[in-house]
Parts: C-alpha cells; sequence; structure tokens
DNA sequence: CAAATAAATTGAACATTGTTCATTTTATTG
DNA sequence: CAATAAAATGAACAATGTTCAATTTATTTG
C-alpha cells in the first residue's frame, strides 16, 4: 500500500476543506473558528495546522470551490440566449441569483482579506478571472473594434457595476427586496448600458 | 463648574475616536487595535468602554466623519458642472478620488460588519444616504418622469454601479493602475450610462 | 465647607481566538 | 522487525476585546 501517508493526507485535507465550507455556507466567514472546522472534520486542532498553514489557505480552497460552481453556472447562463445584449442580461441574472441563493459563500470571495503582508497567492487571483472572462466575449459582439486590452478593461468594468449592484442590494441594511425585483432593476440596468454602448 | 463631567466625557470621546480614526486611516481597518486606540487617546484601556459601548461604535462614529467629508466633497462636485450628465460624471470622478485618496477611511466605511446579531444603528444607517442623494437631481433632470420611488431605486442603483468598479479598481489585487486612468474608464462608463438613458 | 454619594479611571483578570510545540502514535524504510 | 520519518494530539502560548474590583475624582447634600 505505498501511499497510505499521502491518501489520509489527502482526505484530511479535503474534509477540513468540506468543514470549513460547511460553517461559512450555515453562518458565514465571520463566524469561521480553527476549534470548530477541526470538530466537523474529526481531527485535533493541531492537525488542521498540518494540513494547512493558517485558516486562510482553507478559506482560499474554499472560495476556488465557489468560483467553480460560479464559473460553470455562468457559462451556462450565457449559453441559454443568443443575442449578446440579452447573453450580457442573463450573465447579470445569473450572477444575482448565485449571489442570492449562496449568500455566506459568495460573500467570503470579497470579504477575505489575507492578514497584513500576506498577498493572495497566484493561483487564486486567475481563479477569479472566471468573474469577467463570460463578459467579454458578448462584449466583444457589440463593439468589433475594440483591442484586446480595452475589451478585457471594459469586462472587468462591465462585471464591477453589476457586482456592486448585486453586492449592494443583497447587503439588506434594511429591509429585504424580492430577488425578482433586484432583477428586474438589474436587467433594465444592463439593458442602459448596452443601448448605450450600441448608440452612438 | 457645572460640568466638568461631561466636558472631560465629551474631551474623552472625541480623543478616542480621532485616535482611532489616525489608526484606521494610517494602518486599516484590519489593524485597529483597542490597546492602540487608549494609548494613542492617553487613557487606560478601561476607560475606552466607559466612553463607548465597544470598539464597533467608535468605529461607526470615525465612519460618521468619513461619510461627513465625502457629503461635503460631492455637493461641491456637483457644482462644478451644468448638464445632468456631466454632474453625475463629475459625482463619479469626485467618489474615485475621495476613495483613491482617502483608500483606508474609506474602506471601513463598506468593510466594518457589525459582530453577529447587533445591526448598524438607525442614526448611521440615514448617514450612508449621503452617498446615494446627490444623484437622484441630476438623473431626475435626465429621465423627467420617473415616480419618486423609482428615483430613488435607480440613484441608488447607479451608486452601487460606480461604486462597485472604483472598489475594485482600488482592491489592487495584481498592479496598481494609475487613479487617472481608472477616471478615463469611469467617465467614459457613465457616459454610456447616460446615453443609454437618454436614447431609447 | 465637609461628608456622602455617584461617576469615572485604572490596570489586572477573563474569555476567546489562531497558532505552536513537546509528546505520542502511526506509517515507511532498510 | 528495528529504525526513522511523518503526522496526530491536546496542552500551552500570545494576542485581543471586554469586564471588574479597587481607587480616584467630581457632584450633591447637610
Amino acid at each position: 500500500m505505498a501511499g497510505l501517508r499521502e491518501t489520509k493526507r489527502r482526505a484530511l485535507r479535503t474534509a477540513l476543506i468540506e468543514a470549513a465550507r460547511g460553517r461559512i455556507e450555515a453562518d458565514g466567514l465571520d463566524e469561521l473558528r480553527a476549534r470548530d472546522i477541526a470538530r466537523d472534520a474529526g481531527c485535533a486542532l493541531g492537525s488542521l495546522y498540518t494540513a494547512f498553514d493558517d485558516i486562510d489557505a482553507l478559506i482560499l480552497h474554499v472560495n476556488s470551490i465557489t468560483l467553480a460552481a460560479l464559473g460553470t453556472m455562468l457559462e451556462t447562463a450565457a449559453q441559454t440566449t443568443q443575442a449578446p445584449g440579452d447573453k450580457l442580461a442573463a450573465l447579470a441574472s445569473g450572477y444575482l441569483h448565485f449571489a442570492a441563493g449562496n449568500k455566506n459563500l459568495w460573500s467570503a470571495l470579497f470579504d477575505h482579506r489575507m492578514p497584513a503582508g500576506m498577498s493572495v497567492p497566484e493561483w487564486h487571483l486567475q481563479e477569479h478571472a472566471v468573474l469577467f472572462i463570460h463578459i467579454a466575449k458578448p462584449l466583444s459582439t457589440l463593439k468589433p473594434d475594440l483591442a484586446e486590452d480595452d475589451l478585457a478593461i471594459q469586462a472587468r468594468t462591465l462585471f464591477s457595476a453589476v457586482h456592486g449592484i448585486v453586492s449592494i442590494s443583497l447587503q439588506e441594511r434594511t429591509i429585504a427586496v424580492p430577488v425578482e425585483h433586484l432583477d428586474a432593476q438589474l436587467r433594465d440596468f444592463v439593458a442602459t448600458v448596452v443601448r448605450g454602448m450600441t448608440s452612438a
């Protein structure tokens, strides 16, 4: 049995990631505790630190899973329609519904901060690209004579705008607005932007 | 001297707020520590808790000051131009420059979270309105036949979009883009939205 | 003004965290 | 099977927000 060690190591890592994921999903990133994670994963507190450098590394892995799920969701959302403006609306709407339906996991993507001095590792930075890349194609159809780097920049800008709307809407600092109202507003906004892009 | 108590109490509160503000401005919300605040304010650790319920109350007061400064800045930004589209562009640009020039204080407005179970007090929620209210007037000029509540909603939506762009741009997860580049992109985006609103 | 009372100040103590470490257990290797 | 390397364990540590009993300071009362 060459690799019992490695097998157990991998099992512990995924158990810890799943435990952290469950906690974040249920109670939010703020309530995540090392001791709870270890208990849920069925290991001692110290073992968490043989499997991962620290809690932040664990959170990055949870966020990795969330980004992957978001990615496949956006992928299919973009396929439901044909016209580029409709694709952008569908992407925005899909993003809203994902965020609303996975609030704590989605919030963790943007609320998490590395400890002072540390920066997000490159492999995870690249995973964040999934947030924009689906926007680029329909956008380039709308604005065919856009240079490649401008396209990337404008895709990121459009994502950021949609994200801002979704983000502040879901904050629910006062009363909760039904998601379908938000969806209507968001689609209206995207339609306005698309109109602005194509007029003039 | 009726009120020496009250005088000292007020002095301590402002000293603590200023100490917290200085720390947040210099090192960011994440590095804020009760012991540092007390030392800077020249009082014992325990005194912080006779003047404020907890650290969160202190942070709210710091954010209050930041929102007031942001408010007067937006006020003057809106006055620099006449046409509603230009006013909206000026507001967005002003917002970007404020955020870029007061990064830690501005970030604290959105990064701060109340402890579990607690919610932001009403007086402070209302102060956040300063973020949208300046948008409503030019927006109503652009869309004269908008109902009052729709106007408020769309002003909030437009703010959220601009905030999202500014927010993600300033995150600087990779390389820092010059503010004037961001400003050009942001103004371009606002112009697109305005065009989309008026073409129809 | 002096004594009594109320409030505020103080820093030590407490509770909760993330992380480390010496010890023990477990897998791998020779 | 013995020797070694790796991992598991939970007690201990350090940092942090908050509380508390004791002390000092301001106000009120006789």
